[in-house]
DNA sequence: GGGGATCGTGTACATTTGTTCACAGGAATG
DNA sequence: CATTCCTGTGAACAAATGTACACGATCCCC
């Protein structure tokens, strides 16, 4: 057990990563990666003993401004890296408090949310996993519903479903069919009643998210027209938090954004200054009832 | 909370100093000594998730080729500071691992044992600490048995005794008027009776010990021609292990070596070369049965 | 048995962390 | 009111830590 006798000699006994390959016989690097190793695997557990988090007021700020139940925030860092992980592994520590066990967890697209599902702990609760809309194809990291489901399933130790059918269907008729298939209707019916939404919340900014990068400039330059400042999960909403109804919409397979609204627990995962309107709407006509955000995003948010 | 804020953006979310310092407004340096303040004040708690101990080999040999009940090893460093506070704490585990509540604890005259004061962590199980031997006048660092005593029951919660009387009379005359101050025996009484010993073990090379030094050439001569090999708490011993009798011994105030033999729990705490002979003696006459000594000692030993 | 991927390793360097020092403000003391 | 002694601060430096890269071994597949 080198990897133990390694973090001891570090954590407990204060020796340098060069002392102790002195004395252990080893090279210096390699007991750096020995320690590092010893923090992911987890024999080295470091405890933050505090209670209150690291934004309190602007997390309370944030949720009295905009009525929401809950407001987590993470610290916004120049590291663009370290910003995403940070985040994330908030979203995470979020999604984790509103989590019971056995509970039904619905799940937007977004790489938002697939960052969460990296972070998130190993904690056996064994909740189900069901993505509201259906897949992307072509995405090169994992940020597909399924297997985003899949990943927080096996975090959780729970059960993931998989949407059969396209995120955007080639017509609204395509997409009436997919709705209609058995497998994709029951899995929407049990995402309708989910307990909680996990979701990101996308602006209108050419080449923002998953699914605007999935559109030409002119179905972007129509919803634009009428009137869309972001989406929820595949659903583009007006600046009173209202429906986009139209051509893109109609053939989105997946929940609606009033079956949306109707889970109880709604967390929106999104930061960044291009994702502001969006947000701004999303919190203030109720969409989300919960938010992860960073501080800079906090900060626009109540200076606004 | 700044103390904690710091303590979770470096720990929890792996900010760097001056990411921290950035975001928060402050200095790196700052940040550097918020952390520090954090680690020491038990606000970031640090776990070494492992059984075994660091040298569960050497201490298992070191245990059987002297009979001993059990020994804990340090590590050696060539930075002696850091090797004093890693011997200390490792003294300090080995001390809370023999102590039950409410035991009485007779404590030797040792720098070694007052290092290990220093390290021993707060925990209250009201045990009584007596010293075995009087005070010496004129210590710079707070080793006199009753300060000692006093840190030890601080950190316990505990009940300090304060033997009244000098380690080293200015006679024997002057020695047996001690002994028999009821102060003073009732003190010693005590301490005949303890549970556990914690003592210091020293050679006889000049300079060596509280003891030692504070006594003429001439005096030491004395003793090695005697046949001295080491001092336990005050008392010397030869080769054998028996008690070195003489015009110094009869000036001590303390505890005889049998009274110190009849302990059940006797806990030599030494290390370093100049000790050999005497660790190697106190270990293989019994006059120990616990032991707590570096790596580079043990291994002497073990060779030996 | 050769070619290629992969893993573990250490060197050299970049970054981060910790420490020493000198200074400034503020409380205690004359 | 001046002086002294703190305590807390940051600048500059020293030390420790982490990372990119290149090398060699090993395993696997052809």
């Amino acid at each position: 057990m080198l990897l133990g006798r390694v973090a001891r000699m570090y954590y407990e006994h204060g020796l340098t990563h060069q002392e102790i390959a002195d004395t252990l016989g080893v090279s210096r690097i390699r007991v750096t990666r020995l320690l590092a190793e010893a923090r992911e695997t987890g024999v080295v557990e470091i405890i933050v003993h505090v209670e209150e988090s690291l934004f309190a007021d602007d997390e309370r700020d944030l949720a009295a401004a905009f009525g929401l139940r809950q407001v987590w925030i993470s610290p916004s860092v120049a590291d663009e890296q370290k910003a995403a992980r940070a985040f994330a592994s908030v979203g995470a520590e979020a999604l984790a408090a509103k989590l019971e066990p056995d509970a039904v967890v619905a799940l937007g697209l977004s790489t938002a949310v697939a960052l969460v599902a990296e972070e998130f702990p190993d904690h056996p609760l064994a909740a189900s996993f069901v993505p509201v809309a259906g897949s992307v194809s072509g995405l090169v990291n994992g940020a597909n519903p399924h297997e985003l489901a899949l990943a927080f399933a096996r975090r959780t130790n729970g059960r993931a479903f998989h949407l059969p059918a396209p995120l955007l269907a080639a017509s609204p008729e395509a997409a009436a069919a997919s709705l209609a298939d058995p497998g994709v209707r029951e899995v929407l019916e049990l995402a309708a009643r989910a307990d909680t939404l996990v979701a990101g919340i996308g602006g209108t900014a050419r080449g923002q998210g998953l699914l605007l990068s999935s559109l030409g400039d002119a179905e972007r330059e129509r919803l634009l027209a009428d009137g869309a400042v972001g989406d929820l999960a595949g659903r583009f909403f007006d600046a009173d938090g209202d429906a986009v109804h139209g051509a893109l919409d109609a053939r989105v397979v997946g929940l609606g954004l009033d079956e949306l609204r109707a889970i109880p627990n709604r967390l929106g995962i999104a930061r960044g200054e291009t994702k502001l309107a969006a947000l701004r709407t999303a919190l203030s006509s109720g969409l989300v009832n919960l938010l992860v955000t960073d501080s800079d995003t906090a900060r626009a948010l109540l200076a606004g």
